[in-house]
DNA sequence: GCATCCACTTACCATATGGTAAAAACGAAA
DNA sequence: TTTCGTTTTTACCATATGGTAAGTGGATGC
């Protein structure tokens, strides 16, 4: 599994066999069902992950105490509460698996010190971290202005492999509105 | 109008007599009437603004061709296409004022001259940049899932001093609704 | 002064979406 | 297999929002 966090690496950077090795033992592997929380809101999330396989959605709880996804997330990407991990502040969002998941672990604390043992690592992650930032402002963005089947519609050509993957609520929950809704207007093909 | 932005950066990192000299030269002042385009959309975005007064939306087309809000920024933050900026892909957004403005402009190629001349220059900026594109995130998250009057109070909650300053038309289209329905609900006190 | 333009409001109607409820489909476990 | 629980679909009604249109108000210019 650590595998695929390397070779996602080597794409945007060239590592030694020896940062490799010291990413790898980094890194604590786990599996996840569909539905396990890998963070609860309400505390400080102190930890990133990387997604080897499966789907992870941000969930958070609107004002009415419906949940709501967020966003998704897929395999080759870093996932965290991103100012509760950098700032050390409370979290309003859960990261949860929307299938099963296998994910790569690893604490602030021993995030810090990769950082200091591979030279540029950290603006490595920085980089690719402001990249998925703008990603999903962009992906959020899209359906900005629209009406639900046009949001529907968008969601299946943005993202057409989560569709599949992720039951049919938790798009619903992601495009604002009612399991009900998005089955009528699938209905109309 | 330079000093705004001394004193805003002044507040991230300590800057020399010389520092502050090479910026205030390297930017821009400009003035800009409400409704001035800083940028247009279908071209690549190749400045960075920094506001000194005033308020500026990032605006763009939906599918049924009606113009929109994606985000209001005001006084003492830097704004630009990044997407475009970073990667010189053609923007679908436009930066306009939204209300009369006072903004400061450099070009990418200017700007990289003043990461060679400042060390810790592009890093001081990356890491605005980053924590802006966090905050946009946040603000925008907290819309979804709620319905038109809840958006409309959140935005006076969380953007309070926008509300005042542009037009509604403005901010109903930020808040997905017509100007007719925020009427309304600004009507129900 | 008056005229013009634009933003905002108000009103009326059509419609998409939400809420509630129940049925159907699917999967997991016994 | 059957049973149970969950997801998805379908239906009905209430309602919020959009669309069209007309009226009001304020600012600007003649």
């Amino acid at each position: 599994m650590p595998n695929r966090l390397i070779t996602f690496l080597q794409q945007h950077r060239f590592l030694t066999t020896n940062e490799q090795a010291l990413i790898t033992t980094a890194f604590e592997p786990r599996n996840y069902k569909e539905g396990d929380q890998l963070f609860k809101a309400g505390h400080i999330c102190r930890e990133l992950f990387f997604i080897c396989d499966g789907v992870i959605r941000i969930t958070a709880t609107n004002q009415k105490g419906a949940e709501l996804t967020h966003f998704f997330l897929k395999e080759d990407s870093f996932t965290t509460i991103l100012y509760s991990f950098n700032n050390e502040t409370v979290a309003d969002e859960s990261i949860q698996a929307a299938c099963d998941a296998d994910v790569l672990a690893i604490s602030k604390s021993k995030l810090q010190v990769l950082y200091g043992q591979i030279t540029g690592f950290k603006e490595l992650i920085d980089q690719i971290t402001q990249q998925k930032l703008m990603d999903k402002i962009k992906i959020r963005n899209a359906y900005l202005g629209e009406d639900s089947e046009t949001r529907y519609h968008l969601f299946m050509r943005q993202q057409p492999d989560i569709v599949r993957r992720v039951p049919l609520k938790d798009i619903a929950g992601y495009l604002g509105i009612t399991p009900q809704s998005l089955s009528r207007i699938r209905k109309k093909h």
